[in-house]
DNA sequence: AACTTGTACAACCGCATCCAC
DNA sequence: TGTGGATGCGGTTGTACAAGT
């Protein structure tokens, strides 16, 4: 007998979220922290599961968050890491500080994947995409683990390119491949980056992403601790105070006006987070 | 202007894992 | 050690909007 799942008490509302569910969300875990969730949307006053006020707020309300397309920099750095840690999206959040895994899963699935394809990279394997692949094991004995299958869905989409205009690769990284029209020609330097921490880039890319995860795989939590320790100012201010934070800063662009004015309110108060 | 197609992203679902009992 | 509840994670779907016809 299974587990009932948390959503399927009658009553629980699902669907969009509304500014005023929002607010009550933001507000309640302003002042009381993040506790048990499934308590949450009782004790919030809110019709929903305690899941998904919870995926609501790791994914758009964290005041920690940052909003719009990943930088190249970012980009770089998401590649990298999926090359390393395949699907493990969670695990390639943590070195994106202020983005999501559900952010960094999206934009792999809408523009990167698409771009590395274009580039003439297997966007599962990371490594050139050959004229005609043989089925068989990797030829340096590599174990291709089982996230990392491609989708027979996958490969009818990479097939009619490849085969029709000669993919190849010169052994030394360079690969030939598509018409690019938009994307320019990279060498596979440009793309897959050295792990010995002397990653070129900027410094967001390098400090994060190959030093880190050289370094044991450990994950820096440090920019987790803002949320995860509510500073005593944050327990006191509540929504009214906020919005009339918002105008004293500028440098914010958020297309949801409640979010902006929660977000710009919160830096104001903790200037660590600056 | 109306319709179709493509894109982006928020949200849901189901399974895995952790942990207390 | 086994069981069940809570949470986390990754895959997938739904929907709004933009671009193209």
């Amino acid at each position: 007998m299974g587990r009932q799942p948390c959503c399927d008490k009658v009553g629980l509302k699902k669907g969009p979220w509304t500014a005023e569910e929002d607010q009550r969300l933001v507000s309640f875990l302003l002042s009381n922290g993040q506790c048990c969730w499934r308590a949450v949307p009782k004790l919030a006053g809110l019709l929903r599961c305690g899941k998904s006020c919870r995926l609501r707020w790791t994914n758009y309300l964290r005041p920690d968050l940052k909003r719009g397309l990943l930088s190249e920099a970012e980009e770089k750095t998401v590649i990298d890491l999926h090359e390393q840690l395949g699907n493990r999206w969670s695990k390639i959040a943590s070195h994106l500080p202020g983005r999501t895994d559900n952010e960094i899963k999206n934009n792999w699935n809408t523009h990167i994947k698409k771009k590395l394809r274009k580039m003439g990279i297997d966007p599962v394997t990371h490594k050139p995409i050959h004229p005609a692949p043989p089925r068989q094991a990797p030829a340096n004995g590599a174990v291709v683990s089982p996230e990392q299958k491609v989708p027979k869905e996958e490969v009818e989409e990479i097939k009619p390119a490849a085969v029709g205009s000669a993919a190849t690769s010169d052994g030394g990284g360079h690969v030939d491949v598509f018409c690019t029209d938009e994307v320019p020609m990279l060498h596979l330097d440009d793309i897959i980056f050295p792990c010995d921490g002397t990653t070129a880039g900027s410094p967001e890319s390098s400090s994060s992403s190959a030093a880190s995860v050289s370094s044991g795989g450990g994950i820096d939590e440090e920019w987790l601790l803002p949320i995860m320790e509510w500073p005593e100012s944050m327990y006191l201010i509540g929504l009214e105070d906020m919005v009339v934070a918002a105008p004293t800063a500028t440098s914010w662009e958020f297309e949801d006006p409640f979010n902006t004015y929660q977000r710009i309110a919160l830096f104001d108060h903790h200037e660590t987070w600056a």
